[in-house]
DNA sequence: GAGACAATCCAAAGCGGTTTGGGGATGTGA
DNA sequence: TCACATCCCCAAACCGCTTTGGATTGTCTC
């Protein structure tokens, strides 16, 4: 077992209360005492008992995390991992756990009551917010700091976020095509519940639109972001009468399919058939080098992790600073898989 | 704030003893009393306090996962997220709380040290064992229940482990190749100093021995297991004086970089070269159909996860029962992906 | 030399639960 | 009627820390 405040107390002939106060820094203290007792905490490896100090201290040190499994939709996927990494970083430099619960999506609301209840959390963190989300007035309500990673469009309620402006970075990479000469450009997205998907297509319509040029049906997909998913859109209009000759992705590897399907038509990729795909960083499916493979909206979920958790400290430390807001931009990263319309 | 148990007892007229034994199911409690306590309970929403329950009863109820991020090795892989996501499943049904700390590797023994030593979890799990893995030491040193995601060969102290039989999978997957046709076979593999990937190729290796192929160093790989690292092998391999016919990959997305690179070639996946992959299952790297496109040693890191954790927590509720092993099967699925040797 | 004032240290009371060790009714058998 | 269980409930101690409110000693001022 640990050593205990209380034995290095006596271990040294001194009270509880000094020991206590000579590792807080508190000023009335010795200089010499404090010393003695430093050394004597570090050669015994003492920490302070976590629950113990946060019982009396009445703050956990702890941010949750809420991870909903379901049938349907998958958050666990790799962006999400990335994000987590960053803010996990913050937090234990912070001096701050991170807590992960992943339970049914049904029960997802009342994980949320029940952290918070058993008062295991200063802080949350909320993935994947959907248009409309729920968990906003349900943590507004629980009186609790919270932040989102995202945006929820159809909530009133002020409210803390970080998002990247998806909106903005597909319609600069949809008049980017247009300005290549492209006029059917297809969108490959991802599931439009999803606030962020929602915000990409808007995006991609207000380019359109800007160029005059009319939607077509068609040429929009949504689903889970899959490889075989982007190959499957893209074989699926490229049999169109009048197939796109470009393509906006919503993630890496969709984009990966979609290389596969135009490959697989013996089709060259930037010449014949131009693709931007959103990109978030990650170490695992890399796009750099002189000129990246794909042309890309770039930007670090990694590094949004941990901003979002800088900010969410913030808003513990500090309840009243908030509603705190960061709209990130995404770089548009020009590589080899965007060139002229054909014509 | 929340209701404390005392305010709970006095709006009852009952002491905080029996309100405790009434909602813990002590038998020293009138029936009619603890259907009372129960219901005012409900109403209140109330909650025992996670930090004071576990300071009193000497439990903190939660499992430690420490992920090292450096700038060398990327833990924080697909694989990772799916395998926390299935522990965290086990965890919560059976009330544990996920606690994850992100350090910089080189502080990765002191975070151990820091989270037993400040009571925070009752147990830990190891991810990414190397060759000859420190932590088992460590852990055991400390005195604290662990269960580790893989094996340690270089390592001779007993320790609790859950992996998968990944030489016999390799193996049984060079046999398959060979039985043919192929004689010269790739191995593109993760980083060999993490013991999964030794053990891959220790199979794929007795698969060759016992069909009197001589291994050829130029048909082996390793490195970070990503896309364009398939790609880049696939072309270097295939402009060898006697290029391979057939590839084994440790990953689904170094399978895409063969296959893109294939592709690119202008061969045919299945009849010019054959591939076969591990795939670990991510619900977001399908692999499936009446006919998978891969053929691919299957095991779902997910399902280990949910597993790995059910052991840990058998091992924190009686550290006597340990060490606990599983060794999981990986099936070998056959795709599209594999056909007799070209001639 | 007495009172004021720092400078140091400590006893004790929480924080919100669990658990030990009774204790007052009520019922039971001798 | 009395001794003795049984049934229910409670007071108080404890888990390991922080924090409030002194207590003690030494120094300085006039």
């Amino acid at each position: 077992m640990s050593v205990t405040l209380k034995q290095l107390a006596a271990s040294l002939g001194l009270s509880p209360t000094t020991v206590s106060r000579a590792l807080n820094g508190f000023p009335e203290v010795n200089a010499a005492t404090r010393k003695r007792v430093q050394d004597a905490a570090e050669r015994a490896n003492y920490r302070p008992n976590t629950r113990a100090k946060s019982l009396a201290t009445g703050r956990s040190m702890a941010i949750g995390h809420v991870i909903p499994v379901s049938t349907s939709h998958e958050i666990v996927n790799p962006v999400f991992a990335d994000f987590i990494a960053g803010a996990g970083e913050t937090y234990s430099r912070a001096g701050y756990e991170m807590l992960m619960r992943v339970v049914p999506d049904a029960d997802e609301a009342q994980a949320y009551r029940d952290l918070i209840a058993r008062g295991a959390v200063d802080g949350i963190m909320v993935h994947g917010p959907r248009l409309k989300d729920a968990r906003v007035d349900l943590l507004a309500e629980l009186g609790i700091p919270f932040m989102i990673h995202g945006r929820t469009s159809q909530i009133e309620r002020p409210y803390s976020w970080l998002d990247i402006n998806n909106q903005r970075s597909f319609r600069r990479a949809t008049q980017f095509l247009i300005d290549f000469g492209h006029r059917r450009i297809a969108l490959v997205n991802g599931l439009e519940d999803l606030d962020f998907a929602t915000r990409r297509r808007r995006g991609y319509l207000d380019g359109l639109e800007s160029a005059g040029i009319t939607p077509d049906p068609a040429l929009m997909r949504q689903a889970e972001m899959t490889e075989p998913y982007g190959y499957r859109a893209l074989m699926d209009m490229m049999r169109l009468p009048e197939p796109p000759t470009a393509f906006l992705s919503s993630s890496m590897i969709v984009a990966y399919g979609l290389r596969r399907g135009l490959s697989d038509l013996g089709l060259k990729l930037g010449r014949d058939v131009s693709i931007i795909t959103h990109d978030d960083d990650l170490s695992y499916l890399p796009n750099d080098g002189d000129v990246p493979m794909f042309t890309a909206t770039k930007s670090s979920v990694r590094e949004a992790g941990r901003r979002a958790a800088r900010m969410l400290l913030r808003l513990v430390e500090d309840p009243q600073c908030g509603p705190l807001t960061d709209l990130m931009e995404a770089a548009l990263m020009v590589g080899a898989s965007t060139g002229p319309a054909p014509r």
